[in-house]
DNA sequence: CTACCGCTGCGGTCTAGACCAGTCAAGACA
DNA sequence: TGTCTTGACTGGTCTAGACCGCAGCGGTAG
């Protein structure tokens, strides 16, 4: 058994929430550990880690609810494929390459690793209802070569690894507006020299340990990034796991 | 006992961890356990949290260890002003117009108000260390008036308006990529149709009303928007999982 | 001296119970 | 009819063990 057996449960249990209707009460976790023919503890590690990332939501009392609004941009982590279906759209990618280069130094400092070792990078033009929407170019630490390679790289890169276990759990944003660089104007469909919205996202892990790197540039007429801003922007130390 | 005991261990060790230099271990599960009179779980439960809130770094086969805090600021609304200082730059600005206008159908939905009303429309240019950054169309309600009239608006208008206790509480933010127009790149110093970063604010007061409406476009290649996502970006009201 | 091997201590996983507090509906009582 | 009690749920907390794989150390064999 190389998968412990609560991260096999969550994954079960993930694929179940994707496909069951928002506000629908999942089994008990007594049943579930029956069902699963674990101990209830094992169950509950299961359940924890969908709670923390936001697709359940345990009521004390009642039971544990699916949650599925994740709804829109602001502070919330959305990979591009659920930032698309947010917005009624379609998403779907082409895979344009995939190869083993040695990490820049930028790339190596965002992913914590020394210049120069090996990474993997992932180029894709991403579509939205099958017209192009951005050119990502990513990178990604050579430790997922295996899951990348049982992979279908045109679906959501972030559920191919969350099934693998690496979950994103936050990130770091830089947002700026470019010149498209020729060819890049071309796939995306742009005129020569038209403005390009670049995203330079490093994602996270529920481990803190930096999984993925990606620079990504939308057609300027077809995305704009949407947040919302408070003053107080803090999160507290106190007890209480909500609010 | 109210305070369930792993949350009261979590907030004993967070308070030693504050304590402890970075990366100094602390003790073994087991001997946690025995210090606080509970099971080994209940520590790890307390440890997990932590370790989920970036705290400490657990590493297998050899202890559990401080790690630097993170600072992981949320989005947090700051004026010009203020950013630009943050970013160790002085702030300017240079008034461009003041005028009463009638608000069209975008800036009177934005502002909460009837199309056609009467607002005030302000143009600046704003520098960085005497560098032009950006240009900036704002516009507010007329109420505000009286405020402005007063006022050198070559300062920070949200420092304006605190003084007049409106408070700016939150805002929802759009970020784009546009192409300059001609008027806008030559006020900004940049090349005919070059990109210019645009974002649209809509400032909020303490009331939740809608006070200050702007849009600023950046100098592309002096500019970008840094912020911090994650997953559990929750919303505030008691929005119960049933239907 | 080096290479290997086993020991010990560590966190990671898992079990099979237990009791608590909250929810809610059904039944008992006024 | 209306209120109260009861009990059968739920998830929340907690225990006292167990075995695993990994890292580091030290001793031993080459």
């Amino acid at each position: 058994m190389s998968t412990p057996k609560h991260v096999a449960i969550t994954n079960e249990l993930r694929e179940q929430c994707r496909q069951l209707p928002v506000g629908s009460r999942l089994p008990a976790e007594k049943e579930l550990a029956a069902h699963f023919a674990v101990s209830r503890m094992t169950v509950r590690q299961a359940l924890d880690a969908l709670a923390s990332d936001g697709r359940v939501e345990r009521v004390p009392g009642l039971g544990t609810f699916v949650r599925r609004p994740t709804v829109a941009m602001g502070p919330n982590l959305t990979s591009f494929s659920e930032d698309m279906r947010a917005r009624g759209l379609r998403p779907s990618s082409r895979l344009i390459a995939i190869e083993e280069v040695s990490a820049t130094p930028e790339i190596a400092l965002d992913l914590g690793l020394d210049a120069g070792v090996p990474v993997i990078r992932l180029e894709r033009l991403r579509f939205a209802d099958d017209e192009p929407m951005c050119l990502e170019d990513a990178y990604l630490p050579a430790r997922f070569q295996r899951i990348l390679d049982d992979a279908d790289l045109e679906q959501s890169l972030h559920e191919i690894l969350a099934t693998a276990g690496v979950v994103m759990a936050s990130a770091r944003r830089l947002v700026r507006a470019v010149p498209a660089p020729s060819r890049d104007a071309q796939l995306l469909g742009l005129a020569e020299h038209a403005p390009a919205l670049e995203i330079v996202d490093v994602f996270y892990d529920t481990n803190r340990r930096p999984a993925h790197r990606s620079r990504s540039r939308y057609r300027h007429d077809r995305y704009e990034v949407r947040s919302d801003l408070s003053r107080n922007a803090d999160r507290s130390p106190g007890g209480e796991p909500d609010e």
